[in-house]
DNA sequence: TAGATTGTTAATCGATTAACAATC
DNA sequence: TAGATTGTTAATCGATTAACAATC
């Protein structure tokens, strides 16, 4: 039962793994071998067998790999069996965005909250829950257990949110705003940057430009 | 000027180091050491330095960095020197997100067209364009240029669609429907897996919780 | 039993960190 | 010149791939 010091490499992946043996579970494919499901997603069987080894000797020699079994079985690491109480700080587009995603609550993700410093915005509801003000925050959080916090404020805000939110008893942010937020170690922060991932395309676009400019007039 | 085999580590990083010059810009600092960098930023002096020499000697013995001189030369080498015309294909939440997010602009990212299937939204402002009807795309791309497509489409209409992009010569995708496009290798394809995010996120609780588990009974 | 395919060890490859000579 | 700090080489560490014995 020992799960610790898996790599962060393997951790990413390993929902990659959950989406593709969820689209076999749908085409009613029994099992699969690490070969068959390599070439699926162009990595190595190496490395998914290593992958899964890591958690368990989930496949069976001269068979592969039970699809449906192995589909709960990282449904399960990824802690997807429970169910994770969430709410949203910022009502904005990227706000309800997250909060209209109807995958999210099959998967166990429940929407229990939406904040919001504007007024305008207060009692409106979105999707099963009424946006409040972020006033009301910290007496919400003391009557309410949460264990994810979506953070899709601006910057400035995000981060005196921040603050709120750990004082609050928090524990899982997933953070949207443009920082680097600077928690206490037993808060797990997951970061999405998306100007850092256009920016990453950007460099990408123009070194392809480049190599092609260059090929021109080397040749 | 060879800036090819840079690993993609490297080049993930460049946009947080990116991010902090600018906020010592703004801070008005003038030069930094890569030292007190790698303290702010929580990385090793070494990785900074070994990063930014992949690219050139931006830096000068017992100086340090200039930071407007830094800054400028990591944006250049991002592209964030030229214009990037992009279209959003799916204007509901995500799309309309990002369409107003105007960080993209100042960087040069620019919004020329947002398409979407519902006949309701035709002609319906967002920012500064109006939204057109998918159908409209191809003509639409083969009169505009277009250097990035952001596909917020579900699933199953971002495939098709994808197709009609690559068709009509465009060459950077910036993916956030929960499928790994299967494009030619000359199109740049960046994804966001926002549903992997928060798998991950939901590991580490998982873990988090599990190893307290154990610690207490083992105690 | 023979064939297939895993689990796992060993080999390779790549990325990070340490160290220090070069130099501003 | 002396001190600071880079650029860069060498050492270490970790992750990926290859290989194959174990076994279904």
């Amino acid at each position: 039962m020992e799960t610790k010091g898996i790599s962060k490499a393997v951790i990413k992946r390993l929902p990659r793994y959950y989406r593709y043996l969820g689209e076999l579970l749908e085409e009613n494919v029994e099992r699969i071998s690490s070969n068959d499901l390599s070439i699926k997603m162009k990595v190595t069987a190496s490395q998914i067998r290593q992958d899964l080894n890591n958690f368990g000797g989930f496949g069976q020699q001269g068979y592969g790999y039970n699809v449906q079994h192995l589909y709960s079985e990282i449904g399960k690491i990824l802690g997807l069996e429970t169910t994770h109480p969430m709410i949203i700080l910022g009502a904005g587009n990227l706000g309800q965005a997250l909060a209209n995603y109807s995958d999210f609550e099959k998967r166990g993700f429940k929407l229990v909250g939406v904040f919001d410093i504007n007024p305008d915005l207060e009692g409106v509801p979105l999707r099963n829950v009424k946006i409040q003000m972020l006033k009301d925050l910290p007496l919400f959080l003391k009557e309410t257990p949460v264990e994810i916090a979506i953070l899709t404020l601006p910057k400035n805000n995000a981060k005196e949110i921040a603050d709120i939110l750990i004082a609050n008893g928090i524990k899982a942010i997933w953070n949207f705003a443009h920082i680097d937020l600077d928690t206490p170690e037993d808060v797990i922060v997951e970061n999405v940057h998306l100007s850092e991932s256009l920016m990453t395309l950007s460099y990408n676009i123009s070194q392809y430009q480049q190599e092609h400019k260059d090929r021109r007039s080397n040749s």
